[in-house]
DNA sequence: ATAAAACTGTTATAATATAACATATCAATT
DNA sequence: AATTGATATGTTATATTATAACAGTTTTAT
């Protein structure tokens, strides 16, 4: 009887702790500053328990942030692909249900003779509680 | 008789006929050391040239990359948004026109009450030449 | 001609991310 | 329980990507 691990270490713990508190993406930096009263010392223990929680799905990097989100889906720990709405007004980011997105842009790959195999987006734009608040 | 400047400057020109002639994405500091023959001597010269190549629409930066590509479309120069295939095995990036794929994603973020103004899609996978490659 | 704006050159430094290596812990069998 | 192989940790140093600040020059529009 043989239980494949999905517990999480001690960093990993921690650095997901920090991001499921988040209302933004966080960079690395600011995982290190945040988590330093607990323990972790180093750039390389951010990064590394990053890595890991990436890996199996539980976060996500925001590329043209260089930031990272907690995962707010279910299968992301079998598909790669993500898709993100995020606002330029107060950096909030809501992760898109892939559902039909995949298949949609599977398809468009294929149209270019292209073997699609996984995929990230993210769109830019204004959230509802933003747009709310400028019409008040 | 006032012309809306849209010459390049020298340092521009250098970094975008660099650009040009790339199989694949470039990073910064490879431009840079390809381009020290030409004059340019230091990363600032070349961002700055990025900056504004990507500003009127004739760069793109592949940001899950850090680096960046000639663009291939013609309306890059008023549309902000941009979606790319990118091989997996050769590295080897192309541009998708944009046509239908904005407003799909505009009404998809529109059922998240969500205000779209522009995105960025990398699509990961296999492009045609390498599938080829590979059944020989 | 002149003033405002845009571009250049240069040095220094910030922000993001990985290499390398020694040690420690975990977890599945013997 | 002891062993072993894989995975995680701690630490120092360094690589990679990108921007700040400032002085000087060229371009563009009046």
């Amino acid at each position: 009887m043989s239980l494949k691990k999905d517990n999480l270490t001690k960093n990993q713990k921690i650095v997901l702790d920090l991001l499921k508190n988040a209302k933004e993406p966080l960079g690395a930096y600011t995982i290190l500053f945040n988590t330093e009263k607990k323990g972790i010392k180093a750039p390389l223990q951010v990064y590394r328990a990053l890595d890991k929680l990436i890996e199996n799905g539980k976060v996500h990097k925001i590329e043209s942030k260089n930031s990272y989100v907690i995962c707010t889906n279910s299968e992301c720990d079998s598909l790669k692909s993500t898709s993100f709405l995020i606002c330029q007004n107060c950096d909030k980011v809501s992760e898109i249900k892939q559902s039909n997105l995949r298949e949609d842009l599977s398809s468009l790959s294929k149209g270019s003779d292209f073997d699609y195999v996984n995929h990230n987006l993210e769109i830019y734009g204004i959230c509802k509680d933003c747009t709310e608040a400028s019409h008040p």
